[in-house]
RNA sequence: GGGCGGUUAGCUCAGUUGGUUAGAGCGCCUGCCUUACAAGCAGGAUGUCGGGGGUUCAAGUCCCUCACCGCCCA
């Protein structure tokens, strides 16, 4: 395709086909398709955002510089790395778009800006995944050994791990995708590896036997944040236990009967004098016939229960803690399957449930279960199963996390991370302050591998970078690397900087560490943003991310939170195939206020639409008027803010270009500070205010008055124009296509302008610019038109129908009615007679305010219906000036108001008499 | 049990440090296919801002209390 040059571009014929748009810049990319200037009547988003979106993909738009003599402000952020095997939905597309608008408009100021994508091996959700796809062959991971296994999980990751990106692609979200990782890398890899060892050489990475949640399903440890609590109905049991040598029992209550065979103590409060004199003896435990011993404990609650609790050190974290105290033994009686161990006596073998009824039965049998009274418990159940979790002694690896979670607090405290919004700072806090240490193995397949090796014949653990063959205690060459993998989250806490090339010194770390900022769920808050923090300032020696963005949910038109579960999950990608990934942005932007969750509904997808084909139309009718007027595509050269063209025969711009540029230049102040503040639903309002609410409803009609055939590229063009493109790029980082599909038309080659309009500057705001005359003027005009449309409409006249008009006008409304007859004229379907000053008295269909009063030529016989609604409005005035005058005559009042509400309210009261005046007048006028 | 958030128009939600007659989108009603847009245009109706109490000249906004809903933690 031949390159064009600006005079002899087709298009602009009545052929109307031409190729605007296509250009080499420095040699790496045109638009690779033909543009045509005509645009289809309906807005098909699918016809072109692929297009744009393969462009962008293969572009280098979104790769940021690391060189340290580039002095442009750095942005960063790295995404939250979605599951490698998953796709795409709601949440991400919510989060996305939040970042993405960040990002656009950060580069759009010139910064140098990164946002680093990639995926999470999921460790868990994936073995699961994969394990459920082996099953359908009737294959099991441990039929097929380790090594297969893994091979097969990297087998599927190959096949479907790239889904997620490949859709982050197609929406057009502008990801340096040079710099993609994966956590399962070769680079994060070696950065796991480095964090472990240091953290283990320094004391904070430790193995040993505690409680911990063990999920009987998938056969594994999980921290704390992997278990779910849930309330249930259940029951309290009660029951006796004989004290030795004695009539006496005690009675014990519990919520898991089953857990009774592992006991090996009863404890009571050393200041319930109920039970003091039992203390020193020992009760024989039913069923098991295991002499155990009463002891003196601060956990046995007076108020709870009986007073008395049974401990069953293996299998209660309380409990687990009381035997450390005391030097209590242990018995593992619930195994890994959570059966009834060995240790189980007669109940060994039996389901934790089915042994429950079997215990109860038989201390019923002995008359040893006193009563069960109704109680709801909170059980553990795990997040990923949903299997209840089984309390347990095991032996695993656990990171200390005290050292770590205070140094996160305080450097949250000093504000070197923010939270936005605030309150998630205490949330942060409550949590860090009541950190346990964090179990980090899994027994799992798929993962980093712990790197550990045992000593057969020392029983030591070597530790190290490279892979030892010796034990670095005895020196024994018998040694084999510990089976477990980490925990997920124990590389998703490094990616904010593994990902940019640590442990190595490289120039991507010192330029994008720490990120500017995070956006993530609440739901990953203690997961991920917790954990980031403690290894950002452990490994990196700063916090990983300045700010901490948080956004809400994403609920279906039910407000139902969405899950796959529950069946009501809306894929993004037919979302967009009907509405548009435009659309589909700014209906979760318009929605997406800080701290509120985001209801998603076809009825506000369908309006986004309607903005989008709004933009399209409007689009379209410049264009088709640019033909008739023989203007060929031109854009304003790039500067921050713009003043309008003048009107060479006057030297003066027209009303209408100084009221837009100033509206322009007022919302692009309102834009950049709501961007920078997250405020995205005002982002996406304001948008749609300006463009819809001004620009088209008010300025396009305005100048539609000034187009002429032939006129060429006069000031009103240059104006508009420039209007417009401005508009595209306030609009661009929510949505980014079709903003980009409109600018390249009226992009032309050599005009100096860059490749595309993510690349363009955000525009700015400039006090010099603001024109408050103009804006006066205009909202005078908006008020004339306003007051005859209502009045026609209470009269019941046809809107098409011309009507003779007679306005009387003072002041600005005078000028304003005078100069931009024309205007009012079209735009209130009126032919009107404009007389200066104030009116006499008139008979027939008035509309009076202290500005002007209008008659409209209609019969007498229309007027009662305005009569109604002029005397409903006089009732509202004269509530409000009552208000008004009883807050102004109070001296003391008045004197405790600050200035300038005084002065307010007083020019309020008189627009308020004035008004009622005029209507007074009206009334007389109507009552014909 | 501890904590957090919410309750504003029929629906979903905005509402900045207390200060104009409380707003938007959708829906609804009326009239228009006015040649950019019926995915549109013009006009319109609808709110004791959850209940009660308090502070203040002034409360949707601050305080107390109650009710209901939701979430987090144990």
């Amino acid at each position: 395709m031949a390159l064009l040059r600006g005079g002899d571009q087709p298009g602009w014929g009545p052929e109307g086909r031409g190729s605007i748009g296509c250009h080499h810049a420095h040699g790496i990319l045109k638009v690779p398709f033909q543009i045509p200037m005509q645009l289809e009547k309906v807005y098909e988003p699918q016809q072109f955002e692929p297009r744009w979106a393969e462009w962008w993909r293969n572009s280098t738009f979104f790769q940021p510089s690391n060189q340290p003599a580039d002095a442009r402000p750095v942005f960063s952020l790295v995404i939250p790395p979605p599951n490698v095997t998953g796709s795409l939905h709601m949440g991400h597309m919510l989060e996305h778009s939040e970042i993405d608008v960040t990002t656009r408009w950060h580069r759009m100021k010139g910064h140098n800006t990164l946002w680093l994508p990639g995926t999470d091996h999921a460790g868990i959700a994936t073995q699961m995944v994969v394990e459920r796809e082996l099953a359908k062959e009737g294959i099991t991971r441990q039929s097929l050994g380790r090594e297969a296994f893994e091979a097969k999980v990297w087998e599927y990751k190959e096949l479907h791990g790239g889904t997620i990106l490949r859709q982050m692609a197609r929406i057009g979200e502008s990801v340096d995708w040079s710099r993609t990782r994966f956590t399962l890398d070769e680079g994060l890899s070696r950065a796991v590896r480095t964090v472990f060892v240091n953290l283990y050489r320094k004391g904070l990475i430790y193995r040993g036997p505690y409680m911990v949640n063990w999920d009987p399903k998938l056969q594994t440890a999980l921290s704390d944040l992997e278990v779910v609590h849930e309330k249930v109905d259940s029951k309290l049991w009660h029951f006796r236990y004989p004290v030795k040598d004695s009539e006496e029992y005690v009675v014990v209550a519990t919520t898991r009967p089953e857990t009774m065979l592992g006991d090996t103590a009863v404890a009571i409060n050393p200041r319930d004098p109920r039970y003091l004199h039992l203390h020193g003896k020992s009760v024989l435990l039913p069923l098991m016939q295991r002499e155990i011993p009463i002891i003196l404990d601060e956990m046995a609650d007076p108020e709870f229960g009986t007073g008395c609790v049974k401990i069953t050190p293996a299998h209660d974290p309380n409990d687990f803690e009381a035997a450390m105290r005391h030097n209590l033994p242990l018995i593992r009686v619930i195994d890994e399957h959570a059966r009834i161990s060995g240790e189980g006596g007669v109940y060994a073998g039996l389901d934790r449930y089915e042994a429950r009824e079997r215990v109860l039965a038989d201390l019923e049998a002995q008359g040893l279960l006193e009563r069960a009274e109704p109680y709801e418990l909170s059980v553990g159940k795990s997040q990923r199963t949903g299997v209840v979790v089984e309390p347990m002694v095991s032996t695993q690896w656990f990171v200390r996390t005290r050292t770590l979670a205070d140094k996160s607090i305080e450097a949250v405290e000093q504000g070197r991370t923010v939270f936005v919004p605030d309150n998630w700072t205490k949330i942060y806090y409550d949590w860090m302050r009541n950190i346990r240490d964090w179990c980090i193995s899994r027994q799992l397949w798929w993962g980093h591998r712990i790197p550990a090796w045992h000593c057969h014949d020392c029983h030591g653990i070597t530790v190290a970078m490279e892979d030892p063959t010796r034990c670095e205690h005895c020196g024994s060459v018998n040694i084999a690397q510990d089976t477990d993998v980490l925990d997920t989250w124990f590389s998703s806490a490094l990616w904010p900087f593994s990902t940019l090339g640590w442990p190595e010194e490289t120039e991507d770390l010192k330029k994008f560490y720490p990120n500017t900022l995070l956006i993530t769920g609440f739901d990953i808050l203690f997961f991920w943003v917790a954990r980031m923090m403690m290894m950002g300032i452990e490994c990196m020696g700063d916090v990983p991310f300045r700010t901490v963005y948080i956004h809400g949910l994403v609920r279906d038109a039910e407000r139902q939170k969405m899950s796959k579960t529950k069946g009501n999950t809306v894929d993004p990608l037919e979302i967009i195939d009907q509405y548009g990934t435009d659309a589909c942005r700014l209906t979760l932007l318009l929605g997406a206020a800080p701290g509120t969750d985001i209801v998603l509904t076809d009825e506000r997808l369908a309006s986004s639409r309607a903005f989008a084909n709004k933009i399209w139309n409007a689009a379209r009718f410049l264009f088709l008027n640019m033909e008739r007027a023989g203007v060929e595509p031109w854009m304003p050269e790039e500067r921050a803010f713009y003043v309008p063209h003048v009107d060479p025969a006057t030297g003066e711009a027209p009303l209408e270009d100084r009221w837009i540029f100033s509206r322009l230049n007022h919302y692009a102040g309102v834009l950049n500070k709501a961007i920078d503040s997250y405020r995205y639903h005002e982002v996406a309002q304001q948008l749609w205010a300006f463009f819809w609410g001004d620009f088209c409803d008010w300025y396009v009609e305005l100048k539609k008055l000034r187009f002429q055939e032939n006129s060429g590229l006069d000031h009103h063009w240059k104006n508009i124009l420039t209007v417009f493109e401005c508009s595209l790029r306030l609009l661009h980082p929510v949505m980014p296509f079709i903003t980009e599909e409109l600018w390249q038309r009226l992009r032309r080659e050599g005009d100096g302008r860059a490749e595309s309009i993510c690349l363009t500057r955000y525009p700015e705001a400039d006090p010099s610019v603001q024109d408050a005359r103009a804006e006066a003027e205009i909202e005078t005009l908006q008020n004339l038109i306003g007051a005859v449309r209502n009045l026609r409409a209470d009269l019941g006249q046809d809107p098409k129908k011309k009507i003779e008009a007679v306005i009387y006008a003072r002041g600005t409304a005078a000028r304003v009615a005078q100069s931009q007859l024309e205007a009012l004229n079209r735009l209130a379907t009126i032919d009107a007679t404009v007389h200066e000053g104030s009116a006499p008295a008139l008979k027939g269909a008035v509309k009076s305010s202290p500005d002007f009063d209008i008659l409209l030529q209609v019969p007498a016989a229309e007027l009662e219906a305005q009569r109604q609604r002029v005397l409903k409005d006089q009732a509202q005035l004269e509530k409000v000036i009552a208000n008004s005058q009883r807050q102004l005559s109070n001296e003391a009042v008045v004197s405790k108001m600050p200035a300038h509400v005084v002065d307010n309210l007083r020019a309020k009261l008189q627009e308020y008499e004035e008004k009622h005046q005029k209507n007074q007048e009206a009334l007389t006028a109507l009552a014909v």
